[in-house]
DNA sequence: CGGAATGTTGATATGCCTCAACTAAAGTGG
DNA sequence: CCACTTTAGTTGAGGCATATCAACATTCCG
């Protein structure tokens, strides 16, 4: 029952050292509560938001529609995460954002962030810091999308995912929410469905994983890590979390 | 033989309004020349810099060094370029910064860009939103990489490289520098360099490109475009290119 | 001029896609 | 609550695109 800018200013607490001048121009953000259902879409390509969403709870994917009107999933948000900064300095959206699984959002007026940004640069620098991270793990799903066998891509994937909740204190045990479809993670991935299923099963044969009714536990992550060569540098969190 | 702070300051124009002070500031920032020879790193994976990068000439490349020693090139910058921007905010490089070909820096050091911002918040928003477009073509090869066929995907590439090129002025006729190895192009796309040269003849049969001698000729860019399924809307460049 | 790097070609193997049929689960209306 | 519909997941067979390997040609560079 956190309020969203405590939330916002926890997230970006965990990389920035922001004052007590900083936190108060970020509690006083106003925000609206948007409700989104399953699959439902926030933001779609060529949109010109004029305000941002925070998650507060669930999960959001930000993905490109596709000529063929399919979808390349870019990646995955969580509470606390700004899955359209960007709309900040960019007008129009390149890509679409949409609820996997219910979710929860708040929106803040573009205006507001801007003001604050140019009176408190800290801040600025916070939420900066937050899509820097953001092209970091673009840059990690190229990489794993390009060279990784399927099985290494899918191991890496729950990794990320895995290891994010965690940082989060999102996890239940070595259990996190991951409520994506088969047809969805083959859509992340670039792997046909037949092939996302049977590499499932090979690394629930291997006691790498279950994944079932959008939950994904973890049963072996040092195994695990090494299938999808995760190495977390390129979230950079401040505390590595030991898993 | 335009000044660094010139090409910087042009660059950002190009997409941020800028006023009378904002470009004071730009001017008065110190840097340091260094050339590098083909394929030399700037910067290494795991390097925490304290000056920031501007492409003066030629081109260079951003990549992951892959567990088994091979590379995954990420992105390719030229003249006017920032390629390691996000070295302002987060400490340790997640990957490495080389030179394709020959290649002219100009190296300025962080502490007086960020004093910079928070003087002028306007110049910090602008490298913000050019950090902004890295990330949209990061997400854009995530695509390409991921979906499309190969020869797609080689296609898309070209098309990126000329676009841009064309859009900062750097093509002479239908041509513009691209001096990457077939190797090279295979660690970008995620493919094999047997692949790499039958798709390039192959691209070539079809009269859509030349690329000989580190050169990239484009003979008929409606169907290359149509054949890499290129959409230049992802770059977010204001002014639209006419090809 | 010689050696190394880069590019080219062919043969073979295989991982993955495609298609198609089927099963299981989840959601819907009577 | 059950029958029905829809969606998601599972399995097998077959073909193809692409990786791999190996030999060779060409260009580059000292």
């Amino acid at each position: 029952m956190t309020s969203p800018n405590e939330v916002l200013a926890s997230k970006l607490k965990e990389h920035s050292r922001l004052g007590a001048e900083d936190l108060a121009e970020i509690s006083r953000f106003s925000h609206q509560r948007r409700q989104l259902a399953a699959g439902e879409d926030l933001i779609r390509q060529g949109d010109r938001p004029d305000v941002a969403a925070l998650v507060m709870s669930g999960m959001v994917a930000r993905y490109h529609l596709l000529k063929n009107g399919g979808r390349q999933y870019l990646s995955f948000h969580i509470r606390g995460d700004l899955p359209d900064a960007q709309s900040l300095f960019l007008e129009r959206m390149d890509h679409a954002v949409c609820a996997i699984g219910e979710a929860e959002m708040v929106l803040i007026p573009h205006a507001q962030i801007r003001k604050t940004f140019e009176r408190r640069p800290m801040v600025g620098f916070a939420v900066w810091r937050e899509t820097l991270i953001d092209a970091a793990i673009f840059r990690e799903a190229i990489t794993n999308n390009s060279g990784r066998s399927m099985r290494a891509r899918m191991a890496h994937l729950f990794c990320e995912i895995f290891y994010r909740a965690r940082n989060n204190g999102l996890i239940d045990g070595n259990t996190c929410d991951f409520p994506l479809s088969q047809t969805q993670i083959g859509e992340t991935l670039g792997m046909a469905i037949a092939t996302v299923n049977r590499t499932l099963q090979a690394l629930r044969r291997a006691r790498l994983i279950e994944f079932k009714g959008g939950r994904l536990t973890v049963k072996d992550w040092p195994r695990l890590a090494a299938n999808g060569d995760f190495d977390p540098h390129y979230l950079h969190l401040k505390r590595a979390v030991r898993i």
